[in-house]
RNA sequence: GGCGCUAUAGCCAAGUGGUAAGGCAGAGCUCUGCAAAAGCUUUACCCCCAGUUCGAAUCUGGGUAGCGCCUCCA
């Protein structure tokens, strides 16, 4: 089966044909630096990860693009608030962004270009819009005439005439039509500005997306990617943008994640209930939200709650706790040789069942049951007496893959004990021989407060952290 | 007002018109010195009402409930 995406543009599942076979051009939007990412931010950032990982496992070239927001008025305001430029906010932002990221386990992306140092692409792309009579000029400001581009709306799916416009923000009486959004702001004394030939300002938000995915990746990408809430207006203008200079569609598929609600709720300042990732990995494993996250498909709605991250837990566990077995018994195997048959028709079937999920739209949920169809199948194994090392080894290697999509696993096993702890378990296994229950016992609770979980097993005492 | 999403077991969550995956939690059992881990067993008239069909969780229409976007937002 070849994979399939569901494509916001059509609103239809579509078979995933890049425009260059073997490689895929991959924009993600990315944050606005000017605070610590929440735990909503990171659907998009595990999702698109988990795309990107995915479709590498599938022997595809991925050109990841996701760009950093360093200057527009939030910033600004920010900046202000803290008494400090608005480069050195996003200095501060930026490092703490991919710090948050890296403990996520999310790979770096091929690139992660600033607004900044795009500033003479952007102006040149506004400047293409105005040539063209997409654009126009009104005092300091550049805006996109949306009237001019008859496929304005057609991401979204938005009718012009029935958006309420002014609702929620007053309408500049600078623009010709409501809907006609920024393309350059100029700026108010003492405000960050570059030159251009419309005077100092800055850049507008839309802008700033089509200028480095024409720079970086080419007039049409594959994937253009992002939050639900950027379909409309920040898609649609990019597209209005981009297809306008170029002529050219702007990405052949475009993916929206669903939100992340806390308690059934909306995440949002107002409420208070957001949670900063960096907060959130002090008291769970990262691989537990990245679990979590994988849990729901990604475009449906996920309620985070304390219940909801617990089953993640115990889910997650019931795969690590699998694999750590499997590491602790292939260091004892018995027997080498020629694996059965029965294993490599299974695992064949497992793993083929994996890449069908991922296949159909990155159905995580689904494939997460492979795994648990492969943990299953690779318990029953270890039941056994005698245990083949060649088998074990594939049971681990086809782990092993299925993690390197999703990252959810943790290494552990190669760490070393402190001295105290090894003596300790040394006394305990000799305890144990001479029946002294009560020394063992006390040594086993001993070692539990520490977070030491001892597990007796025919093949020798396995020890593992919680 | 426009565009759109969601509703499946105590909880989480898949499900392509053919008779409801998987996980968590719970209960019982096996293994274990006792545990742990693991294994086995066990839990659903798919929000409601119509309709199409030999057959509907799935398609259509109408409700109900909850939610998102409509120029700051992942």
């Amino acid at each position: 089966m070849t994979l399939k995406v569901y494509n916001t543009l059509t609103r239809k599942k579509e078979e995933f044909i890049p425009i260059e076979p073997g490689k895929v051009k991959m924009y993600v939007c990315g944050p606005t630096v000017y605070n610590y990412i929440h735990i909503g931010n990171g659907r998009p950032v595990i999702f698109f990860d988990v795309v990107r990982r995915y479709l590498e496992s599938q022997q595809y070239e991925v050109n990841y693009i996701t760009n950093f927001t360093d200057v527009d008025d939030k910033m600004i305001r920010k900046a202000e608030e803290m008494a400090v430029s608005v480069p050195e906010l996003a200095e501060t932002f930026i490092a703490a962004f991919l710090e948050d990221i890296q403990s996520l386990g999310v790979h770096e992306a091929t690139l992660n270009p600033r607004v900044t140092e795009n500033i003479q692409e952007i102006i040149d792309f506004i400047a293409a819009l105005v040539e063209k009579d997409f654009a126009y000029e009104a005092r300091g400001d550049v805006y996109y005439r949306t009237s001019k581009f008859t496929d304005y709306g057609k991401l979204s799916k938005q009718n012009l005439e029935e958006l309420q416009h002014g609702i929620r923000i007053e309408v500049d009486e600078r623009k010709e039509n409501p809907q006609d959004f920024v393309l350059w702001k100029a700026a108010k004394p003492g405000e960050i500005y570059w030159d251009s030939p419309w005077g100092q300002g800055r850049p507008g938000w839309h802008i700033e997306c089509s200028a480095m995915v024409r720079k970086y990746l080419g007039e049409t990408i594959d994937i253009h990617g992002g939050g639900q809430d950027l379909t409309f207006p920040h898609h649609e203008c990019e597209i209005a943008q981009t297809e306008a200079v170029t002529g050219h569609p702007m990405a052949n598929y475009w993916l929206h994640n669903a939100f992340l609600n806390i308690d059934n709720e909306k995440m949002s300042k107002s409420l208070g209930n957001g949670i900063l990732i960096r907060d959130l990995i002090k008291q769970i494993k990262p691989q537990v939200f990245r679990f979590f996250m994988l849990s729901a498909h990604y475009r449906n709605p996920l309620n985070f709650s304390d219940e909801s991250l617990k089953q993640a837990t115990n889910a997650l566990e019931r795969i690590q706790n699998a694999y750590d077995n499997m590491k602790h018994r292939l260091a004892t195997a018995s027997a080498t040789g020629e694996v059965e048959a029965g294993i490599t028709d299974k695992l064949q079937s497992i793993s083929n069942q994996f890449v069908d999920k991922m296949n159909d739209d990155f159905n995580t949920p689904d494939a997460i049951t492979a795994v648990f169809d492969l943990v299953a199948e690779a318990n029953l194994y270890l039941q056994q007496e005698r245990v083949n090392a060649e088998a074990v080894k594939l049971f681990i290697e086809q782990l092993e893959a299925f993690d390197a999509t999703l990252g959810i696993l943790s290494q552990q096993g190669d760490e070393l004990l402190d001295e105290e702890i090894e003596q300790l378990i040394i006394e305990r296994t000799e305890s144990r021989k001479s029946k002294n229950w009560a020394r063992a016992d006390e040594i086993r609770d001993r070692l539990t407060e520490k977070g030491i979980f001892l597990e007796d097993t025919p093949q020798g005492i396995r020890w593992r952290r919680k």
